[in-house]
DNA sequence: CTGTTAGCGCGTTCAC
DNA sequence: GTGAACGCGCTAACAG
């Protein structure tokens, strides 16, 4: 790959003048313009980043550390911010924690390594957490739907429990009582928070709701169907469901379909996420929608204030979600 | 952010020692060892991957190119090139195609400034292909999916139209002789190539299928409804629909109940992709499953193959799709 | 077993 | 309007 020094040599000027015409950073007379532009052009010449890198202290990029880039939710959500980060003149790594505590700490350190300029954490597990993010403890950072305790960093939370309340009030205003809820296991404190909103807002409307109609399940449409399938299969069924992700109300329809409950007419099901394709599931899935969008912009744009040094106080914020409504809520028989 | 000069000072050793010691490189006393590690400890000291990319001319970054990361399937395969990525050593650049020919050749100038080793392809829009990819010529790639004309890169394919053929011939067993096909943008390479694998397959049979029973349609679930509408509402339904994707299966199964067309009773329904939550749908989609980790795995392996030197001659493999039944397929009424 | 030194490719003073 | 030269942080000869 050609170098700079080439491209000077060849157009018989000197390497500074190659930088200035690159980076318009100062006047060169048009004639030693052009040869230079057509000797970079003949010669496809490409700058090295890794070089201007070393030379400004900044590198472009931001790790983006999720739990699981395949699991939707997270997928919309990466997509945004890859819009995002483009948009703002940055490029993406891409990080699974998922695969244990080990893995997670390896992507801490190369990121380190990598000098990214920001660090996107959507962090799941509770496990180990403080630990793993010493490690981090130089780069800004901006937190999605989680602050992490005792991590000074900008966060962004999925303003919760409003959105889990919302579900719980339409509920209970379509005159469900017997209100059970699906949940992922007890250690995600995404679950924690949906859940909490949600037994919470019951609560508060004087609907506790009983132990035995909290199910815990893996946070996937297998969860979902097992769960479903247990409350379904139970002697005394209830009349709504609301489960914490999309994904286990998705596998949920399925049980209660071959079970032979409809939905809506004798089970009423929200979801939570608003994953794309969930305008289509049998019946279309009445969910909330956490302002994935909006979250990721927001993100972006903290990020890089940060980044450049604009702002010093940390910044949390809670963006509201909202209750979509579509086909899988009716008044119980 | 400390520099090995600082440790090396601090620590009253060369410069040179600290590079060996954290490389382990050549021998080193075992008390400077500890001496050089303890200050490395002290000083939160984190080598520079920028600096040793600038020196050694290779920065262990791949940039991944897909249409969008977001669609489940782009998701799942994304994530499982993460897997054998990060086994490998490498770290993802993530680039999303979509947004226009503009974004993408701004990706790929963007790649090569950051000096990736490696380049996985999967390209969907075949628009100005070529053109954009001269950029590229110079690192490693590898294609899946969709090998680009006149690219000199290994590629994977997804092995159509095997897979497409294996639908075929079950709905053909089955019994069905109306069958129709519900497609993606004839503009993309993935639609065409599993469609024509359906029709070629039928046609072979003796069954082909007449251009009325062909259905274009938005990737999407949005576009699978649509599409199914339009089919189903027809005075004379087919008695079986091969959807090239899953997600526009997924919209057509919704499109089917909310019509009342019994699935699979009075339509039978196969699908492509495998995604994760489609033994989930209402019933559980049969479908024609990629290898997608298979396909994953291999690029990545491949790819390194290349970085590392160790390969000459252009690759390329099919992997074989195979049917997934399910519950969405019976004999026709 | 350890230290000195020359770049890697670029941006940026400083001098002309 | 242009060029020379230093240094970003690190690795790898080469010396000792």
């Amino acid at each position: 790959m050609a170098t700079m020094k080439q491209v000077a040599e060849r157009a018989g000027v000197s390497i500074s003048t190659v930088s200035h015409v690159i980076n318009n950073t100062r006047v060169v007379s048009d004639d030693v313009r052009q040869r230079v532009l057509g000797v970079i052009a003949e010669m496809r010449y490409i700058p090295s980043a890794v070089a201007r890198s070393l030379k400004n202290d900044k590198t472009n990029m931001i790790g983006v550390l999720v739990p699981d880039s395949s699991n939707p939710y997270f997928a919309e959500l990466i997509r945004w911010l890859e819009d995002a980060a483009f948009e703002a003149g940055y490029n993406i790594i891409l990080c699974n924690a998922q695969g244990g505590a080990a893995k997670q700490a390896a992507y801490l350190r190369l990121l380190m390594e990598k000098r990214i300029d920001g660090l996107v954490l959507v962090v799941s597990s509770a496990d180990r957490e403080r630990e793993l993010l010493t490690r981090a403890e130089t780069v800004p950072i901006i937190q999605i739907e989680r602050a992490l305790p005792g991590l000074e960093a900008d966060a962004i939370l999925a303003g919760e429990p409003g959105g889990a309340a919302q579900a719980a009030h339409h509920l209970l205003e379509l005159g469900h009582r017997d209100i059970a809820c699906v949940a992922g296991p007890a250690s995600l404190p995404r679950t924690r928070e949906r859940l909490g909103g949600f037994l919470r807002a019951m609560e508060e409307a004087g609907r506790p709701v009983p132990r035995e109609r909290i199910v815990h399940e893996a946070f996937t449409s297998a969860g979902g169907y097992a769960a479903f399938n247990r409350l379904l299969t139970s002697d005394r069924p209830p009349s709504a469901i609301f489960a914490t992700s999309d994904l286990m109300a998705f596998g949920g329809l399925w049980a209660a379909r071959e079970i032979g409950v409809r939905v809506p007419e004798q089970l009423s099901v929200i979801g939570f996420d608003d994953l794309d394709g969930v305008g289509y599931t049998s019946p279309p899935l009445t969910t909330v929608a956490p302002p994935k969008r909006d979250m990721a912009r927001l993100a972006l744009a903290w990020l890089v204030e940060r980044i450049r040094g604009g702002q010093a106080a940390q910044r949390r914020t809670a963006l509201e979600s909202r209750l979509v409504l579509r086909a899988t809520c009716a008044p119980p028989r």
